[in-house]
DNA sequence: TTGAAAGCGTTACCAG
DNA sequence: CTGGTAACGCTTTCAA
């Protein structure tokens, strides 16, 4: 039987109140008596207020959760969210909290309790599907605090991402720019149950995951300009986020409904399986990546670079300590378009 | 004003109990009554049960706490940390629940606070330095159940990890075999404050980190049984467990104050550091890693595979479920040798 | 500087 | 199947 506050407090002879002063609140009584009461407590072998009572009383847990829509092991394995995780316990740790890792089931009920379950002071909501509502509107009834990093939310919301659509285009464009105007664009489940390769999208409103659709509309903002419309684009399917699947969406490249110069991922892992298919059928197409993770260098992978450490990190700061001015509540992280050798011109035709 | 169970009980007009049955036993009452006051309960905006309150009354949270010595932000960033807590958080999910990862604070006290501050049901320290006691002792003292993975603890508690000093001398051995006599061993902080570079250790005892300590026992075995002693041996201090602090103690490799013809680090991440700086000074020295991460195999680093996934997911299973047989409390995971091409003949002398 | 009283929001037990 | 009562372990006024 663990000793409790009370049984402190019996021992010492002094009210419930002191020990928990000795502990909370020091300048509230004597050195001398506060040293006593930590003697005795030692003594006893009682281990200090118990968290949860602690938090119970006080409404403060001192913990922020974040929440992963795919499968919590993700969050260690793609190499974004790892750096988005870098940087939001930059933030946690210097703020003293603990970083609470919330897996979110796949269905929309499960996913609301996870979030009605976790003992945290606020959420960060990691690149939410289509389900955000869902999520968002779970925290929101939670009377919590959150902040959400893919398509921009209400005005009130707080919010840290970067302009999707705009950062698509810009790769896009340099695509254009190189002459290719054949070109598949590869993404992460692009319709809800897709098996791995090319899909049929009428709308792009059909696209369930926000990113996704923001991503691939800046790539087709940028054909469209030049006359490329988007039922003339390749749209390739993976199941996963990873490089495996963006391997196995590029399939047979060859026998891809229309022929191709070029593969523009909304991904760097993406890109990178995709470079695996085509260096194994000994294919030279173009290809571009999406958020430029450390492994999109070394093998040259051009494409559009988001400070990742830095989203997690001004995320959590958010939620810690928002900024007083409202204004400040929603930030816009830059991107940059990175050239390396991974797409060059389109072969004369 | 948040409505809480009591406020919806009211307004239903029916007993706290059976609004808290409503929501955690739902055999306990009418399928309609329960609907109703479910109904009630989303029009007044009540987000069920709060979950510190619950949690205070059934002695139970749903996380488990993964403690880290190092700073948190290196979970994420270091290769082996993040195999271990992909399989921490594969059982965790599985079992449903949540991961709280808790960054301790780098004095003893500071240690001690967190750990009795953390809301959790259990921990699974990963690599704990000289500190683990203090650490392994306020869990204790808290009541918590706990799994440790360095140095092998006491027979009661329970543990997964490797044969640490068999493992390294396996490789210290492959060494041996191709003619390796003066080596460096490499490992992180290897005394206190040890600058980066050499350092002398008179008696392995002085090595705080156990893990380092029983590795570097492991070399030392290798090179005693070919007759090279301890003292001839050097030792090489590293002020981080990264690649670029790899790097930076190896420095300049001539001005060693032995001659050398190979290094042993404790860490692939280390080795990869001492290869960075060997190619830059275009010194051909053989290296030999610790752990084979995945960025060991591309560059041919001959290593020691531990499972460090697998390390993990039975951490917490242990934790999680642990089995009835005390027996099994502690988990020997099999370690391989990989020879690669890192690590070649010594050079006739 | 100390202590008494009043909760924090739930859930468990047990009687009806 | 339902509801009253008593905790769970602590913190926080507020008055002494």
């Amino acid at each position: 039987m663990k000793p409790t506050l009370r049984a402190v407090a019996e021992a010492v002879g002094v009210s419930r109140s002191t020990v928990s002063n000795a502990y909370s609140r020091p300048d509230q009584l004597s050195t001398e008596l506060r040293r006593r009461i930590l003697d005795a407590a030692r003594e006893m072998g009682y281990p200090g207020p118990d968290p949860t009572a602690r938090s119970l009383r006080r409404g403060y847990v001192g913990a922020i959760g974040v929440l992963f829509t795919s499968r919590l092991s993700y969050a260690f394995t793609d190499p974004f969210a790892t750096q988005f995780l870098t940087g939001v316990a930059q933030a946690a740790e210097r703020h003293g909290s603990s970083l609470l890792l919330v897996p979110l089931p796949a269905d929309a009920a499960g996913a609301r309790k996870a979030v009605e379950n976790a003992a945290v002071d606020g959420f960060c909501v990691y690149c939410g599907g289509d389900e955000e509502g869902e999520i968002v509107d779970a925290i929101r009834s939670r009377g919590l605090p959150f902040v959400t990093t893919s398509a921009r939310p209400r005005a009130e919301d707080r919010w840290v991402g970067i302009d999707e659509r705009a950062a698509a285009r810009s790769v896009a464009e340099h695509l254009t720019g190189l002459g290719h105007r054949r070109v598949a664009l590869l993404a992460d489940r692009v319709l809800p149950d897709a098996a791995p390769g090319p899909v049929r999208v009428g709308d792009l409103a059909d696209v369930p995951h926000p990113t996704t659709r923001e991503r691939l509309a800046g790539f087709a903002d940028a054909f469209a300009a030049v006359g490329v419309d988007w039922s003339q684009l390749t749209i390739l399917s993976a199941t996963d986020n990873s490089r495996p699947a963006g391997a196995a969406a590029v399939g047979a490249p060859d026998s891809l409904p229309e022929p191709i110069t070029a593969v523009l991922a909304c991904a760097d892992v993406l890109a990178l399986g995709a470079l695996d298919t085509l260096r194994e059928a000994d294919r030279h197409l173009a290809v571009t990546g999406f958020d430029d993770i450390a492994e999109a260098a070394p093998v040259g992978l051009t494409t559009v670079r988001q400070p990742g450490v830095q989203k997690g990190r001004r995320a959590a700061e958010l939620l810690l300590d928002p900024p007083v001015d409202t204004d400040a509540h929603q930030i816009l992280l830059p991107t940059t378009l990175v050239v390396r050798t991974s797409a060059g011109p389109a072969p004369r035709s």
